[in-house]
DNA sequence: AATGAATGAGCCTTCATTCAT
DNA sequence: TATGAATGAAGGCTCATTCAT
């Protein structure tokens, strides 16, 4: 890898936690100067405004949510297990240092109009995942027989909510622990 | 009413659409300036920073929102009808074109972190409403009987994240209909 | 006495305070709008800029100063009390809470230029009352036979230089009182 | 010499006329932006205030001052000599075109209180070299004997004071060689 | 006389962006 | 590639001043 993949890795993985902490539209080239150690002339080499460098890690992170969801499927495991760690992970995103994050991705996505198309992107690519693993409890006998369109939805919708709340106001593990709850009584078979 | 009043209300009123298009952080005073017509030093004299203006909007709206609930149970409504009227509203602002305003919240929730009690008074606020429905849909045995504290976090948040999402993605009404009918058959009794 | 006049007087009273306070060019008519707590069109009924405040300060003061001194050479006073009352005088006005008029005169001074002349001439007529007071020392025979104009604009310029550094220096009382006695031994005689 | 230094201390330099021109408080950066052809953002990148401006002079300064003192005494110059000398300096700056810059720094001291030390640092240094020069004389024989400490803080007090008024009144050259003479007479034996 | 709403000018400050080195 | 000096635009803020009431 050459120095300069490497210094737009670095520029990306440090911007990543500026944009956590104050949100896109707060950022500035000068923080991400400030953050990275680079001088003005040398991050505009690389980015040019903070639109390309949030764009360049929106890109990324597409590219690594290669899903292991089809593998598992494959090796039969129960989807009731594969329900469960998807929602751990959500979970974990409402929870973790990344709340921030989701947030900024908001704000991306409504001051960016031209760009929104990520977000249908990746929210269709969750959507997707979701829809496979309901579909597969379906067929294993596991889940109700919900109209998987709208319950996908529903779910995505209700997590999405969840994420979003966090970031904003003071939400309890326990509460995010009933929700969970919620979800798996409403569409698991007794 | 004297002048002041009245200008300040005209202030508010033009701020609100502003905020709604841009969101909260890009405002400037400089566009509300442009907005009321008013001169920098005619607007400065009634508020001094758009989080002052944001925050009077705020105060505004929680003032403005007596319950009409109460009365309603009261006359005796069928609990359906209540909710089904609670559920329209929601609609409404998730398409509607004030869209805007509700990302707005959220992200004046997210920079302002000195304020983000707000915020949560006025989730509390949703929520007791949401609670003294479905608690006399129980009482009526219209409603299913789910704990309420979580049914009505869960339902808040569906309709919190689709309100989000609407600002910030194509959603079809079509989408948000189904989303409603599929809360209704949650909580209706047959 | 108009209600008018009356006003003018207060508004004065008040604005020497401010100007002791923070010095001439620091001070804004809003500030004496709210020492004064007179809005803005009545303040300015009366006076249309601080700096006509302050000329009209320096008027009245000037008239005050009417001197006592001939009546107390008349009355055969011995010169070194007199002298020792002046120099008492001068004493007061480094300690007390004027410092800061004092500052905000040489300030107005440096400022308008087109107002010198006030200076120069509440200086000559400061020089005019110790050369009276000295002059009598000399002829009673108890102050040494110092060229009067000299010693008078050297006495003048000591204490000028400790009224002026006491707005803006720590100088205790007792460094005052011995530069005090200073000047008493180099001219009193014996 | 780096070119940022360079720059600075041009600013430095330009700086002094102004301050010495329109006082301390009157100086904005928008003045020094002129005076400099620098832009402001130019201007911001070395000091983001008159303030700091004004201490990196007033810094400057006091490195400036190595006194030269020590020197003349241990090659036993005349007391008188060096005395004279040093009244010269301070005629100098009483006519020079810096009488402003004398006056700023008088303001300076007043506004900012947190920076009123420097003022007493730099009172303090003067008062070393002048008890210096004082003591030097009594050793020697050449000047009367008087308190020290006293004599020193009134020939500094006369001296500032004469500074000070010429900065706002119209002082003749004659009245202080005057000034001048009647110190002189006043230490020097016969 | 007095009030306080409104105007507009002037200065402050921060960045995105460019460019010589 | 990288540095950091410099530019200029954009927005913030505060007043002096005017004016209808």
């Amino acid at each position: 890898m050459k120095k300069g993949q490497k210094t737009e890795e670095f520029i990306l993985k440090k911007s990543i936690k500026i944009f956590a902490e104050k949100g896109y539209t707060a950022v500035t080239m000068k923080d991400i100067c400030e953050a990275t150690d680079l001088s003005r002339g040398g991050l505009y080499r690389h980015y040019s405004s903070t639109k390309e460098i949030f764009t360049a890690i929106l890109d990324k992170d597409i590219e690594d949510n290669g899903s292991i969801v089809d593998e598992v499927i494959q090796q039969k495991v129960p989807a009731k297990v594969i329900f469960a760690h998807f929602l751990a992970g959500e979970k974990e995103a409402a929870l973790g240092n990344n709340k921030g994050w989701f947030f900024a991705v908001h704000e991306f996505a409504f001051m960016e109009n031209d760009r929104r198309s990520y977000l249908d992107e990746r929210v269709f690519h969750a959507g997707q995942i979701l829809k496979k693993i309901l579909r597969y409890g379906h067929e294993k006998g596991e889940f109700k027989k919900f109209d998987i369109e709208t319950l996908s939805f529903h779910i995505l919708t209700v997590l999405d909510g969840i994420k979003t709340s966090s970031s904003v106001l003071s939400i309890s593990e326990e509460t995010i622990d009933r929700q969970i709850d919620f979800i798996e009584e409403l569409i698991y078979i007794n």
